[in-house]
RNA sequence: GGGUGAUUAGCUCAGCUGGUUAGAGCGUUGCAUUCACAUUGCAAAGGUCGCUGGUUCGAAUCCAGCAUCACCCACCA
């Protein structure tokens, strides 16, 4: 073999665009292709991660390099390893994000979506999604993903559609799905309903107010809200309550703020007789423990805020005022009146949206929901959504990591409520459901016949996303891909989405496929800045990922937000850290550029000196070593150990003792060391490759060639078999 | 109000099921360098492991309490 010379130094920009481009090219990213070429046995352990799909409209940022390079770094070990390894790319159509910045850019041109028809403003809204897209997929592409491309898959394309058709039209006939009125958060700015787990609690100082409706009224009572008290029909004390047992049963008329109200006096054992007054106003078209209230006691509800979180049904006084100046009205007809008995100030929490960061209004509306607590027949035996939710991580079937993220997780499924689903922006999936007079018909395509009008809603964004495991995979047909894929083995999305997404995939998995989605949930922390802040576009502290990649290398940026970062924990991003790695890079190149100087030729079967066998034998158990970390999940350590063995071990001891037997007279010392180097350096480049693909895949081709795809480093065999 | 996590060198963090003088990277200081690499090498300084008790032959590691910080959940009117 002629000797390969390389340049003194490493030079990412130079050759990570070709590497990629040659591991698309192989088709290796492809299981099915691995297994055609004899690559990968037919036969062999499958290991799938589903990628929790970024925002179309979206631009990688540090978070993703994050998540991708932990997941990147699983599957290519995973397919070096031998296994049937697949990682299926796609993209969330983030219904409410999406259409909200697509009004943006309507709002600049000074139009809104009552411009068009429905057909085509979301045609409109779609090809913006569509185009933006191919930028995000492009960036995914510079940092290495080593997804199936012939497997993309969009939450709003055409068999996504099918799959959530299906999955609503199955719940629906088992009435998992319904339609019914109840209280729901209701975003003014976004103009739609959200899910109680899009909601974000900001606390604030609000004053409370202790008052009573008229004065001849017997109860004083206290709210942060009194221009919420006009669409008041009870105030409910406690059935023990000595001060106002007396009252219970009685029906009084007052009039309140000019509006007339008939308020009839409950007793409910819920009520916490030490806090306030012991006493509760009963808005039940507001408040959702009123309105529950209201159902128990069977009280009327009067909707006395509309849509646009302005007065309707009130006096004249208070009739289309904004709420907070209808507060300030209130408020001062009661110090008119004289009968506001106290103010004081406290902290409470306001709830916003958030994706809007509207305040939520609760409002009573005809929404679609999911049923948790039904029970329906699983083969032969009841169960409910929850309880499926419930028993798969109660028996381990799925593994979460960190560990207590199973508890968070258990008490979030203990408190959960029906999810509301029905979302009034027109970007999503439409709800497959049709009306005509009082028929009412839901399934996959429109009823035959005239007359018929779709419901105008759409899905939370979620309930597409919870069906990604398998929809991705061809569901609802029983295909080959969901026979060997599904469940997928490990989904590796951040902690903030363990009940907005995670368990959605859970809940929607069993009760659909009767398996769960993933046998590991992997959940990584945030990507703050150097003090500790999230970034955000108000502290303009964002730092573009790809800047970093172009001076650095995309090998150190994934390795320096791998390395030390245990599953769960933030990590404060650090350019030194990136600096380190891309002088690892270096380091690594110049050990490769001293041991093919050194040993140009491959003598694989020269005899091995006494010294230089021991080290090939600890390099075997030190492979061993890492393997397990890498089974585990564990590549913080892998990784930090990989660098440091390399550094350390490979090039300032090994390298450093082997020099003069380089040199020896004695031909056999110097071929046993020659040996010894090249092994040493073809298993460090495996070892590292799934941490630094680009690098190692670069050298690789050096030393090996590059004519023959089945030669890619993508694609040897781990050091470790078993 | 309930819950979770964190607290180890100047900074960022490892330290698994308790066991000899507590580790890494960066930073700092000193020295070296025509040798694969200055995107380098060698060496040094630097920590009573948040506090208080307890269990133990032995605790950064287990238990209890406290403090500070961060986060999550919750419709207290």
């Amino acid at each position: 073999m002629s000797s390969i010379e390389l340049p003194k130094t490493y030079d990412p920009s130079a050759t990570e665009t070709d590497i990629y481009r040659r591991w698309e090219q192989s088709g290796f990213f492809n299981p099915d292709t691995c297994v055609a070429e004899g690559v990968t046995a037919a036969d062999a352990k499958p290991f799938i991660i589903a990628m929790p799909p970024p925002n179309v409209t979206g631009t990688l940022h540090l978070g993703h390099v994050f998540e991708h390079a932990l997941q990147d770094t699983v599957i290519r070990y995973h397919r070096m390893r031998g296994r049937r390894t697949l990682w299926i790319p796609g993209t969330d159509h983030a219904a409410i994000a999406t259409n909200a910045k697509y009004e943006k850019i309507l709002a600049k041109e000074g139009k809104s979506r009552h411009d068009f028809t429905r057909e085509e403003y979301f045609r409109q809204v779609n090809e913006f999604a569509l185009d933006n897209q191919q930028h995000i997929l492009g960036q995914l592409r510079i940092i290495g993903d080593s997804v199936d491309w012939s497997r993309l898959a969009f939450t709003l394309d055409e068999e996504r559609e099918r799959a959530v058709r299906t999955a609503f039209k199955r719940m629906y006939d088992e009435g998992l799905i319904y339609r019914g009125n109840r209280i729901v958060n209701w975003d003014p700015k976004g103009q739609t309903t959200i899910s109680d787990d899009e909601i974000i609690h900001e606390e604030t100082k609000s004053s409370l107010y202790t008052f009573r409706y008229a004065k001849d009224f017997p109860i004083p009572i206290a709210t942060t809200r009194p221009e919420t008290k006009v669409g008041d029909v009870a105030v409910a004390v406690h059935p023990d309550d000595e001060r106002y047992r007396g009252f219970v049963g009685k029906t009084y008329s007052v009039v309140f703020a000019d509006t007339p109200l008939e308020i009839r006096i409950i007793a409910d054992k819920d009520v916490d007789p030490t806090y306030g007054t012991g006493a509760v106003g009963v808005t039940p078209a507001h408040s959702l423990i009123d309105w529950e209230l209201a159902e128990r006691h069977d009280l009327p509800f009067k909707k006395v805020i509309n849509e646009h979180a302005r007065m309707e049904n009130v006096s004249d006084m208070l009739n289309g005022k904004k709420v907070l100046e209808a507060r300030e009205l209130v408020v001062r007809w009661l110090k008119d009146k004289g009968l506001l008995e106290k103010e004081e100030e406290i902290l409470n929490n306001i709830s916003k949206s958030d994706r809007t960061g509207g305040i939520i209004e609760p409002l009573p509306k005809l929404q679609w929901f999911v049923d948790v607590d039904k029970e329906f027949d699983r083969k032969g035996s009841p169960t409910t959504l929850k309880s499926i939710m419930r028993s798969v991580v109660e028996s381990g079937d799925i593994t979460v990591m960190p560990e207590h993220f199973r508890k968070i997780y258990m008490h979030w499924v203990e408190n959960l409520r029906d999810w509301c689903i029905s979302r009034q922006i027109l970007y999503g999936h439409r709800i497959p459901v049709w009306y005509r007079g009082d028929d009412i018909s839901c399934d996959l395509v429109a009823p035959k016949g005239d007359g018929w009008i779709q419901d105008e809603d759409t899905l939370d964004t979620w309930f597409s996303s919870g069906l990604w495991t398998f929809s991705t995979l061809g569901w609802p047909d029983t295909t080959d891909d969901l026979r060997i894929y599904h469940p997928t083995t490990v989904i590796n999305p951040g902690y903030e989405i363990l009940t907005l997404w995670v368990s959605r995939m859970i809940m929607l998995s069993g009760y659909l496929l009767d398996q769960i989605p993933f046998h590991t949930a992997y959940f990584h922390g945030i990507v703050r800045d150097k003090d500790g802040r999230k970034f955000s576009k108000s502290l303009n502290n964002g730092i573009d990922p790809l800047d970093v990649t172009r001076s650095n290398g995309t090998d150190a940026l994934r390795m320096s937000l791998i390395v030390g970062v245990g599953p769960g924990s933030d990590l404060k991003f650090d350019l030194n850290k990136v600096k380190g790695y891309r002088n690892f890079a270096n380091k690594l190149w110049n050990i490769a550029r001293f041991v093919l100087m050194s040993a140009p030729d491959d003598v694989p079967r020269a005899p091995l000196t006494e010294g230089d066998a021991l080290v090939l034998e600890k390099l075997a158990a030190f492979s061993r070593e890492v393997t397990d970390d890498m089974e585990a999940l564990r590549l913080y350590m892998a990784g930090e150990k990989i660098y440091h063995y390399i550094w350390h071990t490979f090039a300032d001891d090994i390298i450093e003792a082997a020099k003069p037997n380089l040199k020896s007279d004695d031909a056999a010392v110097r071929q046993s060391a020659q040996r010894m180097l090249r092994e040493l350096l073809m298993t460090s480049l495996k070892l590292l490759h799934p941490f630094m693909p680009f690098v190692t895949e670069e050298l690789w081709g050096r030393i090996h060639g590059t004519d023959d795809a089945k030669t890619m480093l993508m694609v040897q065999a781990w050091p470790v078999v078993e």
